[in-house]
DNA sequence: AGAATAAAAGACCTTTATATCTTTTATTTA
DNA sequence: TAAATAAAAGATATAAAGGTCTTTTATTCT
């Protein structure tokens, strides 16, 4: 459903959300060891994450890459968005551009269900929120 | 969700088992033709599923293929498991090895919520059962 | 100012998915 | 039995996803 790439963003962005500090930027090598994401693709994942203000960047020595309280309420959606786009919430599940409510494929119902329920978790649930559910319970980012 | 090769070969099959008949099999280029997917990649669908006995095929003058008594009994399921396997009903939505009901990831709830009811409706659902439900409703199977 | 640090940018490489082309095999029918 | 038809098989091509490497730019600290 989510492409390895944005899987990776995700928990990059809920990593950064409950480790990451203004104060103590994460730097990407750090992160990339912590998660078990391939360094150099860490990287271009960070970069892209940061010109979008999905995250944000400090160069230089110290420096690294934090949420900020605006991207801290940014909906978990928004990541998916900008890395994979939003066709799976919105296209038919066989592939028909014919495929609507009025002619429906033959499997459009079932999975107009499956598909808006992620999509309204997606919606709904900020980054900061998931972050302390995954604080509270003791949920796992690491492969 | 489904790869492409997969919602190619949904359609295929449930086109044979509406379209389809021993008496009159469907070539290859017919369905390529109908349902808009690339010839010489139908062809080799085809053949994939044939070998499978999720399709039976005829060759020489007139032939093609047609569903069995037996390939209409078959649930939904076991098209997408030869063709794209079951991982994505099996495996963390977020790619991590460790997450179970015990470690969850982040999502692992809403999506398994998501994916166990696609599961259910194509174990439940055979290849007939299906077909029958577009000739009644009138689904559409055509890019 | 200069050295060190770390992100930004862009070119490049590898693998997998998607798709095509050509040759072979099986079957039918004239 | 030969010609025609259509699937089977296998090699090959193309595009997209996944991932790496090198150079440049911004920042900090001595």
């Amino acid at each position: 459903m989510l492409s390895q790439k944005c899987k990776y963003a995700l928990r990059t962005v809920l990593f950064l959300a409950i480790e990451g500090d203004k104060s103590c930027p994460k730097g990407g090598k750090d992160i990339s060891t912590t998660l078990k994401i391939p360094e150099a693709y860490t990287g271009k994942i960070l970069q892209e994450l940061a010109k979008k203000n999905i995250i944000t960047s400090v160069k230089g020595p110290g420096g690294g890459f934090y949420l900020s309280e605006d991207n801290l309420k940014s909906p978990i959606i928004n990541v998916i968005e900008i890395i994979d786009g939003l066709s799976f919430f919105e296209s038919c599940g066989l592939g028909l551009s014919k495929c609507s409510s009025e002619h429906p494929c033959p499997i459009h119902n079932d999975f107009k269900i499956a598909r808006e329920h992620l999509k309204k978790v997606f919606i709904n649930k900020t980054v900061l929120e998931l972050a302390n559910e995954i604080k509270t319970n003791d949920f796992t980012l690491v492969r």
